[in-house]
RNA sequence: GGGGGCGUGGUGAAGUCUGGAGUUCACGCCGGCCUGUCAAGCCGGAGGUCGCGGGUUCAAAUCCCGUCGCUCCCGCCA
C-alpha cells in the first residue's frame, strides 16, 4: 500500500500467499522477544504489524545491531517470507500465519527512550499525549480515529462529487461580526489597528456563492470560535458545510440523509435505514425536555396538569393555577435508596426547580412517597395510569412553569436513563425552531443567525415570540451533529429581519449592506446545512471526547502542550501591528516573572 | 465568572479519610542468562523535591490556606 524504494509492501498486508517472496520491509520495532540465540520482532508500520525473525546464522552481517534494537526504532528489513513453524502461528493478527525472516537489517533511525509506552495497556495522561501526539497516534487507538476520520470525509465527497456539488474554498480571514459566538481575531499589518476574524461558518460566503449561480456548493471547512471548550467543543473544528440553490427544508435533509449513511456504512458496517425520524421543536421540548433528545431510550415526559386539575396539593395546584405545568417521568425500575432519591431532588433544585416529588410503586401498587398523604386515592389511581406505573417503579414529578419543569425532568432523564456502552445509532431532524428564545424575563435572544429563514413575516413582527423559522438540526443520540436552515433570499425580508433582530438599519447597513447589495441581484431561494464532522466520528467512534478525533487538539484552556501555542510574540511584532497589551496584563507577566513564591 | 474530580520514580495505580523513615504493585528502562516467542521467561540493578508556595505539628504525600496544570459540568457556544 505505502511501498517505495526503501519498502516493497506493507508489514500488515503479508499473508499466505506471500509465502517465498523476497520483501523489503520498513517500520518500527514494537515488541521485541530476544531469547538469546533467536530474536523476534513485531515490526510495525501504517499497515499493520508481521513478526520478523532473526537468526544471527542467518544475519551475520547484523550481528552487531541485533541485540541492540530497541523500541520504536525505526528499522528496514530485507528478508524472505515463510510459513510460521507448526503450532506457532498467531491468529490475533492478520499477518499471523506467517513470518518474515530477516537477511540484512537497517536501523534508520535509532529511538530515545520513549516518555510513554505505545502500547494500549494504560491509559496515559493526556497532557503527556498531546505533548507528544507523534508517538500517541503510533498506537493504535489514535491511528485507528485518524483513519476513520479520513474515511468519514471521504464517504462524505463521494456523495457531494455524486450529486454534483462544486468544492468551494472560501476565506478564514474575514470581517468580524459582533453577533453569536466570540469571533478569533487577526491584527492586520497594512492597516495596524484593524482586525479580521477566523470564520464562525461561512455562511455569508456560501449564500454568495448561491447568488454567484453555483447552485450546489460544499467545503470541508474549518470554523473558529473563541468560546469555553467542552468534551465536545474545540476552538476549532471542522464541518462539512453545503448549501444549494431552488433547495428548501426537505431537499436538504434528503441530501444529509444520503450522507449520514454513507459514513455510517462507511465507518460501522450498518445499512441505515431512511427516511431518518423528523422532530418539530416543540415535540422534542414537550417529550424530551430538550432540542437533541437521546432517542436510543424512552422514559418521555408525560403532562400530568390534567390529573391534578383540582388537586389540594400546594406543590402542584400552586403552579397550575399561575399558569404552569405539572409533568412526570416514568424512570423505571430505578431501586434507589432514600438518599438516592434524595440526590435527585437535590439535583431538580440545581436544575432550577422548587422541588421534585418522587414515588415508588410498591408490591401492592401501593404509591410510597412523602407527598402521598397530600393526594386524593382518585388523583393516585389516575396518575398510576397515566405514567403507566408498575410495581418497582419510579416515579418522578414536577410543577413549574413549563420551561422549568421540562429543562429538569430533560436532565434528570438524562441522569438516571442514558444507555452506557449502548452502540445503537438514534438519529433525528428536528425541524422547526423557534425564531427567538424567550429568557426568564421574558426578552428575547435571536435562536439562529439573521439570514435565516423567519417563515410567515406577519408573525414575526406581531408576536415574534412565537414564530417558526425554517430552522433545523440534525441530532444523534443527544449530541447536536449540526444545523442549518432556509436562507432569506428577499432583501426587503432580510432588512425586516434585521429590524426585528434589534439590529438598526444604520448598523446592518454598516456591516451587511454588501450583504443586502448581494440579495438584490436575482437571488435564488436557497438552503444548506452545516455537519459537525469531529462529533459526528467521536461517536460513531465511541469516544467520550472529540480531542481524541483531532490529531492536534487543544486543552481546555486553549493552549497547546506540543508547541506552546498561544505564545507571547516579539515587541517588534506588536509595532508593526500597531496594537499593544494592556498594563494590566504586562503587570501579571512582571509578576509571574519576578518572584513565583511571593 | 461558578461548581465537582485529579496531580505520588519514565508510565499506570495503591498509600491521603485516621500524620510517624519515599513504603508497595504492575509496566517500562539498564545489565546478565536464554534458539520458537508473540503482554516471552528467569536473575540482578538504577530511578521520586509525593505539581508548586506557605502554614499547623516533635513529625506532613497525608491536615489547613493559596497557587498552577489537566479534566467534567453550569454560564457561554446567534
Amino acid at each position: 500500500m505505502v511501498t517505495s524504494r526503501m519498502k516493497t509492501i506493507g508489514a500488515g498486508e503479508l499473508r499466505a500467499e506471500n509465502v517465498g517472496d523476497s520483501v523489503t520491509l520498513a517500520g518500527w520495532v514494537g515488541r521485541r522477544r530476544d531469547h538469546g540465540g533467536v530474536i523476534f520482532i513485531d515490526l510495525r508500520d501504517a499497515s499493520g504489524i508481521v513478526q520478523v525473525v532473526i537468526k544471527p546464522e542467518d544475519a551475520p552481517a547484523n550481528e552487531d545491531v541485533l541485540h541492540g534494537l530497541r523500541s520504536e526504532y525505526c528499522i528496514q528489513v530485507m528478508g524472505t517470507v515463510r510459513p510460521r513453524p507448526e503450532g506457532t502461528t498467531n491468529d490475533d493478527l492478520p499477518t499471523g500465519a506467517v513470518e518474515v525472516v530477516a537477511g540484512r537489517l537497517h536501523v534508520l533511525s535509532p529511538s530515545a527512550p520513549l516518555p510513554f509506552q505505545i502500547d494500549e495497556r494504560v491509559d496515559v495522561d493526556e497532557t503527556k499525549r498531546l505533548q507528544y501526539r507523534y508517538l500517541d497516534m503510533r498506537r493504535t487507538r489514535m491511528a485507528e480515529n485518524l483513519k476513520a476520520r479520513s474515511r468519514a470525509i471521504g464517504a462524505m465527497r463521494r456523495v457531494m462529487e455524486r450529486g454534483g456539488f462544486l468544492e468551494v474554498e472560501t476565506p478564514t480571514l474575514i470581517a468580524s461580526t459582533p453577533e453569536g459566538a466570540r469571533d478569533m481575531l487577526v491584527p492586520s499589518r497594512l492597516r495596524p489597528g484593524n482586525f479580521y476574524a477566523l470564520p464562525q461558518s461561512p455562511q455569508l460566503f456560501k449564500q454568495l456563492l448561491m447568488i454567484g449561480g453555483v447552485e450546489r456548493y460544499y467545503q470541508v471547512a474549518k470554523c473558529y470560535r473563541d468560546e469555553d471548550f467542552r468534551a465536545d467543543r474545540q476552538i476549532e473544528f471542522t464541518q462539512l458545510d453545503f448549501e444549494g440553490s431552488f433547495w428548501g427544508q426537505d431537499d436538504v435533509l434528503e441530501v444529509l440523509e444520503k450522507i449520514v449513511a454513507e459514513v455510517v456504512a462507511e465507518l460501522r458496517g450498518e445499512i441505515l435505514e431512511l427516511p431518518l425520524l423528523r422532530m418539530t421543536y416543540e415535540e422534542a421540548k414537550d417529550r424530551y425536555g430538550s432540542d437533541k433528545p437521546d432517542l436510543r431510550f424512552g422514559m418521555e415526559i408525560v403532562d400530568l396538569s390534567d390529573v391534578f386539575a383540582a388537586t389540594e396539593f400546594k406543590a402542584f395546584g400552586g403552579a397550575l393555577v399561575s399558569g404552569g405545568t405539572v409533568r412526570g417521568i416514568n424512570g423505571g425500575s430505578l431501586d434507589l435508596s432514600r438518599s438516592g432519591l434524595d440526590r435527585l431532588v437535590t439535583r431538580a433544585k440545581e436544575l432550577g426547580a422548587k422541588g421534585l416529588v418522587w414515588m415508588v410503586v410498591e408490591d401492592d401498587g401501593s404509591l410510597r412517597s412523602p407527598v402521598t398523604k397530600f393526594l386524593s386515592a382518585a388523583e393516585l389511581e389516575t396518575l398510576k395510569t397515566t405514567l403507566s406505573a408498575r410495581p418497582g417503579d419510579t416515579l418522578l414529578i414536577a410543577a413549574d412553569d413549563a420551561g422549568v419543569v421540562g429543562k429538569v425532568l430533560g436532565q434528570l432523564r438524562l441522569d438516571v436513563g442514558r444507555p452506557e456502552g449502548n452502540q445503537e445509532l438514534a438519529f433525528a431532524f428536528i425541524t422547526d425552531f423557534p425564531v427567538f428564545d424567550v429568557g426568564e424575563d421574558g426578552g428575547l435572544t435571536p435562536a439562529h443567525h439573521p439570514f435565516t429563514n423567519p417563515g410567515d413575516l406577519e408573525t414575526l413582527i406581531n408576536s415574534p415570540e412565537t414564530a417558526v423559522s425554517k430552522a433545523y438540526d440534525l441530532v444523534l443520540n443527544g449530541s447536536e451533529l449540526g444545523s442549518g436552515s432556509v436562507r432569506i433570499h428577499d432583501p426587503e425580508v432580510q432588512a425586516k429581519v434585521f429590524e426585528v433582530m434589534n439590529i438598526k438599519a444604520e448598523e446592518a447597513e454598516a456591516r451587511f449592506g454588501w450583504f443586502l447589495e448581494a440579495l438584490r441581484y436575482g437571488t435564488p431561494p436557497h438552503a444548506g446545512f452545516a455537519i459537525g464532522i469531529d462529533r459526528f466520528v467521536s461517536i460513531l467512534r465511541d469516544e467520550p471526547n472529540i480531542r481524541e478525533i483531532i490529531p492536534f487538539p487543544k486543552t481546555q484552556t486553549g493552549a497547546d502542550p506540543l508547541t506552546g501555542s498561544p505564545d507571547r510574540v516579539q515587541e517588534e511584532q506588536l509595532i508593526e501591528l500597531g496594537i499593544d497589551v494592556r498594563p494590566e496584563v504586562r503587570a501579571a507577566w512582571a509578576e509571574e516573572e519576578g518572584d513565583p513564591g511571593a
